[in-house]
DNA sequence: TGTTGACCTATGTGTTGCACCTAGGTTTAT
DNA sequence: ATAAACCTAGGTGCAACACATAGGTCAACA
């Protein structure tokens, strides 16, 4: 089948198929006749194997290492349980970080809310600039004596 | 002052502020004697207003367009208000999507706990394959009785 | 005085995972 | 014949920098 069926078959881009086949984690067979990418039940799987990994986090590059190991006849567990170790750092890492951003955010409408727009010549935007991180701020942080 | 002594102070790379420079948010003075480019306490509180722009999420596009807001003469407040909400939005979503990730992860890990390296020939990676997300899957959601 | 080392410059590339565009060739139906 | 709908390869764009290249500047020290 031809790259667009493919595609929406697996409910993605063929955009996106052609993009994995780029970089190689697809291979298609060239047509002889028209020189269409002809992909076979192999690349079907192998594509449900990739969305299933890249929606547990894994990168492309990190598919194509357990794809790699896999080919060379080893068992890409070992690999799959390392990488997705490292993944679940850098996740949770973010979602702390997104987390902190979203409270602080939320606290900056809140405080804007009820503050008036100031028009200061010596500042850019005084909501921004006047703005106090209720939950990082030093000075409602526990406390500490750094003087 | 020149770009690392800034960049120390403000603690940020000398990189940041060179990029900042590129992209027009800063404006230092070139020196006629040697090309280095000067800073000047002006861009210093620019920098700054940056920072603290960029941990309430804006973009560095919308620090631009506030920037100009209020180098035109006009009050920037209404439009920081608008792009804000627009970033809470989406980082709001990020959030949940994250935390969606990441949930998978830790069930996929816990899975893996007690699943076995499985080598199977028509498989890449087990693990990933046969993984069933016991949130998300229809089947297991609510109520679980297949063990 | 020569050299070292720490600073500076501009410009270009790499990162991630696609989406989108260009410019063209193929196939199918009307 | 022609239009619609598909296909190709290759390139660019995105975000916010980090990093590399190749070179110029400047102060101090032996």
């Amino acid at each position: 089948m031809y790259v667009k069926q493919l595609a929406k078959l697996m409910a993605v881009t063929a955009d996106t198929v052609r993009h994995y086949t780029r970089v190689g984690l697809l291979n298609p067979i060239r047509s002889e006749e028209n020189g269409y990418q002809e992909y076979t039940k192999q690349d079907q799987q192998r594509l449900k194997f990739i969305i299933s990994a890249r929606q547990l986090g894994f990168s492309l590059k990190d598919i194509q290492h357990i794809i790699g190991e896999s080919e060379q006849g080893n068992c890409p567990c070992p690999l799959t349980r390392k990488l997705i170790t490292k993944r679940l750092e850098e996740t949770e890492a973010l979602f702390q970080e997104t987390l902190k951003l979203r409270n602080r955010m939320h606290a900056a409408l809140e405080q804007w809310d009820t503050s008036a727009d100031g028009a200061n010549a010596s500042t850019v935007c005084s909501l921004i600039e006047s703005f106090v991180d209720p939950i990082n701020d030093s000075a409602n942080k526990e406390q500490r004596n750094d003087d």
